[in-house]
Order: C-alpha cells, then sequence, then structure tokens
DNA sequence: TGCATAACGGAAAACGATTTCCACAAAAGT
DNA sequence: ACTTTTGTGGAAATCGTTTTCCGTTATGCA
C-alpha cells in the first residue's frame, strides 16, 4: 500500500523486452558464463536501460539462504568493537553478504530472539561476542550438527567444537602484570571487566600466576569488580585510594577503565605515572589520545574482525575451515602511563 | 545444501498436525483476535511443541516488505554515532524492524550500492548520515513519489522534502563562539570538520557570524581544515601553534577534533585552559574523561536516533508525519577545557 | 559430412507464507 | 424460531526468483 510508486519490474519484463526467456535472463545474471556473449549484452543492456534489480527476497527464498550475516555485540558504543565490525562489513561486501548489527546489551532474552533470525531465514550465520550460545544443544550429541554456522568473537563460550576467535587472555593478564612488576610494583589494583565474563576471569588469572611467580603477594582489597566501562574505572579508582595502604599502580583490563581511572586519578591529583602508573587492555584507537598516553596490551581488532568473517562465510558456504579456533597475538604497547614505582 | 541439518516446518506441518487449515494458522500468528480463544491455544501449543518459527523471507515476499531498516553512516568507528544507533535499534525493535548497519566511508559509490538494498526488497527504508541521496530524483517532479522512505540524520542534503533530523548547526558554532569570546578570547583558532561536510560549514558560519557581531576580526591562518578525526586535531593545532601569532583558544568541529588537540597542545607543553583554551562539538561519551574534561557543544544524540527511527517507520507505514524536519535543541556543556584568555 | 557440444526456449515446480473467495457450521442476538 | 455474527475449512492465487527437464537449433570440430 504504502510506496507502490515503484513499479517493481519483474524478470519476466526483461525476457519479454529482451525476447528471451526467463531461464536466460536468471542465467545471465548469475552465471554469466553460461551464457552467449552476444545474449549476455543483449539482456545487459535490456536490464540497464529498463532498471531492472531483481528481488533478492525471492531469491532467498528460493534458494534458501539470505546472504546476510549479524553480529551481536552485548554494546556498540564500546569502540573496542568499532574496528572488528568495519572489518567484518568490508569483508563480509566483498563475499556477497550484508551484515546485520545487533545491541543485545548483554541481555540472554534479547541475544535470543536476535538469533532466531538464523531459524526465520533473515540471516544465514552470526558472529557473538556472547558466551552464551542462543540455541538449544543437546550436549550428547555434535555440536556442528545443531549449531547453525556461528562464530564467537573475542568471548568464548566454554563449549568445545564452536568456532572462536580471540586472544590469549591469560597471557595477556600475565604480561601487563609482568610489564608493572618490570617497573618494580608490588602494590598493583586491579579493576576488572564485567565479573561473569570469561575474558576478564581470564585476565585476573594471568595476572595472580604473574604475582605468584614473582613471589608478590596479592592483596585482595585492591581488587575491584568494574563492568569495562570509563565509569568502573571512575569508582574503582575513588574505592580503592581510600585505602590506607594505596597501590603504585592500577591494572585495568579495559582501555574504557583506564581511560576513567585515568580521569579520577587526574581529579584526586595524582600524577601517572610519577605517583601511580595505569595499564590498559585492548588497543582501542582513543588509548593513544589519553593523557598520558595509554600503555595497553593491544589485540589485533582488525585481525578478529577479519578472521571472524571469514570462519563464518566459510562455514555458511560449506568450506571446511582448516582451524576453527584462531588465538590471535596481542602486544604490549608501552606509552607513558606506566612508569618505575615509587620509592 | 550447507546446513540441511535443520529440518525446518512449514506452516503446513502445523496445520496438519493442529488439524485446522494454513489459513487459521496464519491467522493465529498475525491477527490472534479474529481466531477462537479455543483454536488459539491449540495452534498455539503445537507451534510451541513442534517449535515452529514461521520464515519471514517468505512472508515479506509475499507482503511487499521485509522490515528491515538500513542505517548509512561515513564512519562507524566514530562515537558520535553510537548512542543514535543503540537508540535507533531499541525503537526499531519496539516496532518490529530490524536495522542494518552499513559503513560507506563516506563513498558515493559504496552508497549508492546500499542503497539499492531498497530496490532489491531487502530493506523498507534508510536513515542515511550522508547529504548526497543516493537515488535519481527528477526535480521537476514531487520528491516524496520518487524517493523510498529515507531520513537524513544529522547530515542534511539540500534538497527540500527529505525528511531531516538534526541540529541547528549555525546556532552551535554561534554558541561555541560566544562563550570563547565570553571569555575574553580574541584570536580563536578553528579546526574545521571534513571540507565539503554541511555541518562543518555552517559551524563555520555561524562562528564567523559571532566574531563579526561581537566585532573581532578572524584571521584566515588560524583555520585548519579537518575531518572530524582525532589526527587532523593534532595536525591542526601542530600546524597552527607554529604561527608566530598564536591563538589563544581552539574552537573544534568535533569532539574528537578536540581529543586531538588536547593531546597535541599537550604534547607542545601547553597548558589547558591556563594557556590556551578548547572547546569541542558533539558531547560524546567520552569527552568528559578527557583532560581536562572537554566544554562542548552537546547534541541530543539519543534524541536525534529516536525521531529519525520514529520518523522513517511513519513513513514506511504511510502514517503521514505531522513533522518532516526536526532541529532539535543543543546545550553548551561547560567544563574545564575552556577559560579566561591569558593576558 | 557427421556428430558432439553449446546455447537457448518453453513450461512448470519449488520456496513458504499471506490472503482471498466461498461455503458451512455454530453461537449469539432478537 | 429466525436472522446475524463469528469462526473455520478447503482450495487456490500470489509474491519473484531459481532451477530442472526436455527439446530444438546453432556452432564448432574432426
Amino acid at each position: 500500500m504504502a510506496h507502490n510508486q515503484f513499479k517493481h519490474l519483474a524478470m519476466g519484463d526483461i525476457a519479454k523486452k529482451a525476447g528471451v526467456c526467463m531461464a536466460t535472463v536468471s542465467r545471465t545474471l548469475n552465471n554469466p558464463d553460461r551464457v552467449s556473449e552476444k545474449t549476455r549484452n543483449l539482456v545487459m543492456k535490456v536490464v540497464e536501460d529498463m532498471g531492472y534489480i531483481p528481488n533478492r527476497l525471492a531469491a532467498s527464498l528460493r534458494q534458501g539462504r539470505s546472504r546476510n550475516i549479524a553480529i551481536m555485540l552485548p554494546d556498540i558504543t564500546n569502540p573496542y568493537f568499532s574496528p572488528i565490525v568495519r572489518t567484518i562489513e568490508q569483508i563480509s561486501l566483498a563475499r556477497g553478504y550484508s551484515v546485520i548489527l545487533k545491541d543485545t546489551q548483554d541481555d540472554p532474552a534479547l541475544e535470543r530472539s536476535f538469533a532466531e533470525m538464523v531459524k526465520t531465514r533473515q540471516v544465514d550465520g552470526i558472529i557473538t561476542n556472547s558466551q552464551r550460545i542462543p540455541f538449544d544443544v543437546d550436549l550428547t550429541l555434535p555440536l556442528h550438527e545443531q549449531l547453525p554456522p556461528i562464530v564467537n568473537a573475542s568471548e568464548f563460550c566454554d563449549l568445545d567444537g564452536i568456532p572462536k576467535v580471540g586472544v590469549d587472555n591469560v597471557a595477556i593478564g600475565k604480561d601487563a602484570a609482568e610489564h608493572l612488576l618490570g617497573f618494580g610494583h608490588r602494590r598493583i589494583a586491579v579493576i576488572t571487566g564485567t565479573s561473569h565474563i570469561l575474558s576478564s576471569q581470564q585476565r585476573e588469572k594471568g595476572f595472580r600466576a604473574a604475582l605468584l611467580q614473582a613471589n608478590v603477594s596479592f592483596d585482595e582489597k585492591l581488587l575491584y569488580q568494574g563492568d569495562y566501562s570509563c565509569e568502573s574505572g571512575v569508582a574503582g579508582v575513588r574505592a580503592i585510594m581510600q585505602l590506607k595502604e594505596r597501590p603504585t599502580a592500577f591494572f585495568c583490563f579495559g582501555d574504557q577503565i583506564a581511560i576513567g581511572a585515568l580521569h579520577a586519578l587526574r581529579e584526586l591529583g595524582y600524577k601517572v605515572p610519577e605517583d601511580i602508573s595505569v595499564i590498559g587492555v585492548d588497543g582501542i584507537a582513543l588509548s593513544q589520545y589519553c593523557a598520558p598516553p595509554l600503555t595497553t596490551v593491544a589485540q589485533p581488532l582488525t585481525q578478529i574482525g577479519e578472521y571472524c568473517a571469514t570462519l563464518l562465510i566459510d562455514l555458511i558456504e560449506g568450506k571446511q575451515p582448516e582451524k576453527l579456533v584462531h588465538i590471535l597475538p596481542h602486544q604490549l604497547l608501552i606509552r607513558a602511563s606506566t612508569g618505575p614505582a615509587p620509592k
């Protein structure tokens, strides 16, 4: 009713005009090499002249696939995801897929409802940052026979057999800790990510392991449960700096946390890194513009996106990927927010 | 071929199992009130038990609409867009639409190709930040008869009759300038947004008007063409601070520019706001965590998203909106990056 | 000249829901 | 008891492609 002003040509109209049959038009559009050059040019010309654009819904219905993929994120405002999403878009486009982006706000119900888009045939597969797999699975049966094409990005669910792309968060926690230990820090505070999130737990694990290995004990009062937001960085610093025995360094499990922490430390009058060092994780673009520029353990965000998209589309198209799990290398970016521990 | 492991029930299967006809199943699912409670419960139970989920592609094909909308952005990594996109998603979801997000990288060809998704019936409408309308229009005919549902967000094309949601950028330029003038600044540098973008041109216009009105002349050497990126903020400051006659304030046409500018000023050893004031535009979430917290002219980002989504969906559904153009109020957030001009 | 191959036409099934048309029954109203 | 509603069944058209199944003609090659 609404917008009939756009008369939609059907393939039959083109066929009639060009004096060929529909099959030929379809072949010309989808398998150009199966049509003689002469007919191809003829059909193409008519298509151009009349401005025909095939209805992809019809094609999708017939072919049983939509050539769309979905990305589920807990929070698209987190700049961590931007480069990942952008890369996924680029690769998908190159391979003929469109991307549907979803902000699930970490809500299981929303995750499941979005996941239904696979069942409704609106998308052919899903890239998800959630460690909850939004499909019912029977653990006694092989997973890949029950799940639609799905790739776990950055955050991993604990099921084996689910394709995953991300980093080694235990190692990240260790590397960050060792960087601070190397500067002589012994009282290191931690502002974690969202507590139920695996990446946060693993970074904590790596952190503790590094301390243990260096024979440094950890004061549990120096641990603040954050949630990967700037706000939790602010709150964490405020809480911890009230302690009698203050830390000389903060290990923030995300760059956004670190940005908030830097802000709060500034407010309280501390100098970074002279009084207190701060290290983050993620390597978001803005981290280099912090005051001071943030030392951080950078993730290969573009690469994560690249692997996710490639993996998912391979799965969709039935190409068996050689590897289902990709753990990509991280990199410690030493900038100005960390320095020697004060005496 | 790829994933037949998911046997897809069709509506006929449900009808048979429930002992009713397909029309009844369809009615139950789409117009529950046109079916007796008894049959409704029966059908619903079968639907639940068998886990039936209707194929939306088929429905879309038949109904001639996909219940998808597209958002075209030049750069999804710009945190300016995040709250807008998130709000659009929320409203769309509530009204039964899915959102397809596109990063066009300001490329006209990409914009056009994405816009074709309307013609291929993959989306019912578009929200675009580009001032290029990616459809051919005949200016002698009424626009609304030629264009599919489309809404211009934040950046406006120069055609009348296109639905638009945004702010008054001339006023924003004026307000920012007057704030600095009020602090006694007379040499104010400007780092603009992308030069061909209307919002940047208008902010400049407002800025110049305010100076003129205050009887302050503008030194053209204090104008640096940026592109809304952090990098251009850095570059702008470096270029302008090499001048013999330096400014006492920077008006950055975007918060990202301002973040880069703050960074570069810090590198050069200037104190903000004691030596130099900096004001931004946009009011992105991170602006409050800058060092010092950024004075900025904030846009009502959530509201922009809200109006865009509502407007577009109303257009799609044939409801004639009362207003096609919404200019929403901005707000000067005075924080710590601006202060009195040094003597 | 003969024959394999390629190119294309014609017609129709298929994808899976929506929607219409008509008939017919049961429930509700007068 | 008679007329309206209301609810439902049965069957089929429809959306616009893709794809198959032949059959036919043109082309190329030996």
